[in-house]
DNA sequence: TCCAAGGTATACCGATCGGTTTACCTCGAT
DNA sequence: ATCGAGGTAAACCGATCGGTATACCTTGGA
């Protein structure tokens, strides 16, 4: 795998920015904060990241990487029938380990409202991913209409990191795992 | 109804603050540029509202009145057994006219991080309103284990929502329909 | 041996942030 | 006639914003 080469400084720099974007919000955090809880300079800050807004797009993009590595741990762990589901299983361990503020990539989108931000990028491939993710593992599955079962499924894990984070329904995903079950049962082929 | 009174100034302010800090994003929008657009002095905007955090809140709780009145004026061309679903038509309707950058609410809550922000009480209250109301509708419609289906139709409006205006799937707010009819239909009693 | 890459330290830039202050004006109700 | 509420205009506050500049240090290869 072509990981990244980061220099230690820079790999810093984005663990600090990771946790400070997601805490606090990106336009909240300065870069100034993020250098001096790094224990890097702010040059070379800008050295290796040129910009803000790059740097938030490297955050985004890297986060994305953790949540698919992550997703696909989850599904190694299945077979193919029980794969979508998974999905759910997946969601909840992510949400109590890395994801109380809710969704990174919504929550980048409710900042980044300039259409040309680098991380606007990073946020529809995070998206796009995760839906088509889901078309595979539900055509894998065996069902009918797949396309808009994948959909379906994809909207009941936004809804559930969104319920379960803003603290209205805490058992969201487990709802919304049992629903995704009833609804592929329906479209069984 | 006692709607809040507010000076022409004050309502200016406030009709401006809500469409720039929907549009724009809360913490990117600066209390100076608000009170030239609204054609009002830095110090009636502090004298009407206090602070910056109180004009937020006030904004959110202004933007739950009118989301609540859109929901409320769409149920009341239905009846009973049909008025879980016209949730989803409402929201439709309002993304369409209204929503074109995802909740207003999720949105805040990723920027709004201190537990003590005065917004976080409006954002908590419109989220609780709407599941509430919810579990309403389901009741009256009459179907087995109100408050589990209720959550379900919650997160689903929730995840079409972010599904719908992040560009993945345009026409989730539909698909999330048809699986909440779907859902109704099975607990039907 | 030397040189480039990567780094520190620090000062600086103009702009903007949220918020306050002082002085003056207008207008409607008592 | 007056007084208070609501407003304008504009200067001011210290802090912070994203970003740049200058000078110097360390270290690992060619």
């Amino acid at each position: 795998m072509a990981t990244k080469t980061l220099t230690p400084a820079a790999e810093r720099v984005l663990d600090v920015a990771g946790k400070l974007f997601y805490e606090r919000g990106i336009t909240a955090v300065g870069v100034e904060g993020i250098a001096a809880a790094a224990g890097v300079t702010k040059k070379t800050l800008y050295d290796r990241f040129g910009s803000k807004a790059q740097l938030v797009a490297e955050y985004l993009r890297r986060r994305d990487r953790r949540y698919r590595e992550h997703v696909e741990q989850t599904l190694a762990r299945g077979r193919k029938a029980d794969r979508p589901l998974l999905m759910f299983d997946a969601l909840q361990s992510w949400i109590e380990r890395e994801n109380p503020r809710g969704c990174a990539f919504v929550n980048a989108n409710a900042e980044l409202a300039e259409p040309d931000h680098p991380g606007r990028a990073a946020i529809a491939e995070q998206k796009q991913w995760q839906l088509e993710r889901l078309r595979q593992l539900v055509d894998e599955a065996g069902v009918r209409r797949p396309a808009a079962v994948a959909e379906t499924l994809f909207i009941l894990l936004e809804g559930a990191t969104v319920a379960s984070t803003l603290g209205v329904a805490e058992k969201a995903v487990r709802t919304a795992r049992r629903t995704a079950a009833a609804v592929l049962a329906q479209a069984k082929r």
